[in-house]
DNA sequence: GTATGGTTCAAACGATCGTTTGAGGATACG
DNA sequence: CGTATCCTCAAACGATCGTTTGAACCATAC
């Protein structure tokens, strides 16, 4: 079972990697075998398909994900005084941190892609994924946040996630600069996503 | 010459909307000829072949939303005093109107997609065809907010992107409702998001 | 030793892909 | 009318896709 299990890890890994740089269609099992060191059939043989093994790719880092921030939500929630900030930071770090160790913020280049290619059942299957966590989320967001409607708060939660996405995604004009270590660059990024974000909910 | 061109905006509507559905390389040639009602064979007759006109289909809405963009820009920064949500609605309005013109927001969905798919040679294109634009808009921001560092600003502004992409390519949680028209949708989505970006860029 | 169940392998399957071809239709100009 | 130009069409090309197959391999259990 060894050798299975490190031949799975294997694909999971080549395939996170591969998909994020060409697609779920533009990266074929041949590309994806050829770069795990497995035989072109393995992927047929431990995941049944290559539908299957989006999905697996997906719930491998998405559990991380939902576990991590809400470690980081009931750690700051058991304190006596809890920020905006603090709570921002719980859901913006655990993200952050996640595009950084997959080996280079793939991950999140493959989620932003997965929300437009497969029309509805990918993202059925994120939505249930998430949505225990965005609910926890929100409830705290909307203690410290009184005086906002449930519409108004939806919304600017939605914004937040936007400008997260984006800042994971490496999508943006901002670029690490080559002077500047990974590390330090995620910690700035979540400086400023942390401050432009509370300032955009805490408007009235 | 009419027919000609009636084919190629036939087909340029169809890959718009196919691709947005099943992305570049799901969407097959045989698949969109077939939703625009002409020959396989006339799409490499008409742009050489499906990359050029993948890139068609940008050029199409990017040289309308620059153009609106601009038009917009020129006429607020005309008047004597200029808010910083003037600029921020001549630069999320358009493209929120963009979005909606285009058959149901696919363009960017098109969009999003594009800049994890194509690697470098289409990111390269977007920022060629947008940089003129972003500069206009990144100087006016800057007068408006002078007290802060070009780096914050440039922060800023990626993170007010990421927010209007998100917003745009309907990714998020936030659904219309059936009995609010899309009109009144896209309305109410552009103040939220101009509240929340004013507060985010005025944050010290 | 031998049988067994899990795993890997090379090879092949049918399907579909983007592209090319060459014949034929349509229109305009001499 | 003849011819030239632009366009459309059905058919085929070679390549590549996800998947399946059946034999070989290799542990462990008897």
């Amino acid at each position: 079972m060894n050798s299975s299990a490190s031949t799975k890890e294997r694909i999971l890994t080549a395939a996170e990697s591969l998909f994020a740089q060409r697609g779920f269609e533009g990266a074929s099992l041949r590309q994806l075998t050829a770069a795990a060191g497995v035989n072109l059939a393995a992927v047929n043989y431990h995941f049944g398909s290559k539908d299957h093994l989006v999905e697996q790719v997906f719930k491998r880092r998405l559990d991380q994900l939902n576990a991590r921030r809400l470690a980081a939500l009931k750690h700051i929630t058991g304190q006596s005084e809890t920020t905006l900030e603090d709570v921002l930071s719980a859901f913006i770090r655990p993200a952050l941190d996640l595009s950084h160790d997959g080996g280079g913020g793939l991950f999140m280049r493959v989620l932003a892609r997965a929300f437009a290619e497969h029309d509805d059942s990918l993202r059925k299957f994120l939505s249930e994924n998430y949505g225990h966590v965005m609910r926890q989320f929100t409830a705290e967001f909307a203690r410290l946040l009184p005086d906002l409607s449930k519409e108004e708060l939806y919304w600017r939660i939605d914004l937040v996630t936007g400008a997260l996405t984006h800042a994971m995604s490496g999508f943006g004009i901002i670029q690490r600069k080559s002077d500047v270590s990974e590390t330090i660059h995620r910690e700035q990024t979540a400086e400023h996503l942390i401050r432009f974000a509370a300032a955009g909910l805490r408007t009235p």
